[in-house]
DNA sequence: TGTACATCAGTGAACGCGCGTTCACTGATGTAC
DNA sequence: TGTACATCAGTGAACGCGCGTTCACTGATGTAC
């Protein structure tokens, strides 16, 4: 447990080596190549390691391709966490991404070029398989932060239904724009940050009944091809 | 072409009654043993036929097992398609769950038990790998509904937010409304369809920030351990 | 500073497993005459 | 009604593949004295 005392010690510091090779080896082969047709051996061995090595790491192929969404999910929820009482769920929410943007960068920044976790992000959405499971990691970070939730407001997440329900709203549209960002030209940090403002912003007036009193598209589109006449 | 013309044929009703006792075999192994722990091997010794047939009905195991799914999904856009025009959107989508609600029930008992179709549904929540397909798959019917609603309105969906937002939303609202489904005791058709209805009912309040104004547990919590006092 | 020992990251090779595919074949159903 | 032929569902056995595991082992790093 003097895990976190001290300096890290030869050991230690190798361990780290090879396990940020191991992940960048995999982040590039599976931008590269394809997920799919990046198979645990190629990781390996371009890491220059055994497999058997690579699962002393990863448990499976799929943790490795998630290690770092995992590490910038944790800066959110400390985020959300660390939010004021009094504000409103969507608000606290929106406010903790906000807070925790630059936080997650650099911590990303830390285990692999930044450029390329955005280009594997892409591929996430492109590929079945990842996206299946990002799916679900999703669903779990949100039951996650639901409870976070309903902790600040005193409620019972059980017998509340409301945490659940905006959180699965606010998730919603985050992985709306996720789904738009990476079909993107310029899918950078900056196109993401914006995208994702404006579309929490259009929430209030996607619920609303009447769209015909707000024509136009919104500061979100952009459309490459808008174009209204037949 | 002339497949849906005159009355089926012994040949063609054999390979129906081959697809329908692979599909059952498929869901009650799966509802019985587990999803993981049921091999394709074992589903067509238990249908009685060869491992090869089982692959010539479905594609993979994954098919197989959201194959009653994929039907009743495809009378829900139908019913989208019919609702009148002037509705709003979100009413839009809800009145098409409604009016679809008993032709899908109908439909799904053509095939398998709707008991087994209900049973088969909670352990896709519980099952990591079919979640995660689930979800995806529900992704994917999110952007059909998307396309749907945005004609609906005169929008082009990759112009405007709002129909993906709206969709998306309604999405997230069913989704949080099955995992809670699956976790009760009285998982029937009745209990699905009331906790729908008054999840739906929680969008709004739960958007809007004072949540103090409108204290207790909603209708649709009947939270079975409610417990206020620590 | 040096020696003896403990720990533990990494190795190499082999294996189990289940999905999904390929092959050459059989026999029942459907159709033309 | 019967015969000849075409179609096609189903067979059985074998295979390729990649994930993840197991085993007995090596050698570098860390520690106690």
């Amino acid at each position: 447990m003097a895990d976190t005392a001290g300096p890290p010690g030869l050991r230690e510091r190798k361990k780290q080596r090879t396990r940020d090779t191991l992940l960048r080896s995999a982040l590039e082969l599976f931008t590269e190549r394809g997920y799919e047709e990046t198979t645990v051996d190629d990781i390996a061995e371009t890491a220059d390691v055994s497999q058997r090595t690579f699962f002393r790491y990863f448990a499976s192929k799929e943790e490795a391709a998630f290690f770092v969404s995992r590490l910038a999910e944790s800066h959110f929820v400390d985020a959300v966490h660390s939010r004021p009482p009094g504000e409103p769920p969507l608000d606290a929410m929106r406010q903790a991404l906000v807070a925790s943007w630059d936080t997650i960068n650099e911590a990303v920044e830390q285990l692999v070029p930044l450029e390329l976790h955005l280009r594997f992000c892409r591929v996430i959405e492109s590929t079945p398989a990842l996206l299946a499971a990002h799916l679900r990691r999703a669903a779990e970070l949100e039951e996650e932060i639901a409870r976070v939730i309903a902790d600040r407001e005193g409620l019972d997440v059980d017998a509340d239904p409301r945490p659940r329900v905006v959180v699965a709203v606010f998730g919603a549209v985050m992985r709306v724009t996720e789904r738009i960002w990476s079909t993107r030209d310029d899918a950078g940090l900056a196109a993401l940050r914006d995208l994702t403002a404006s579309y929490l912003d259009q929430v209030e007036p996607a619920l609303t009944g009447n769209w015909r009193g707000h024509p136009g598209p919104g500061p979100a589109g952009q459309a490459e091809r808008a174009d209204p006449t037949p």
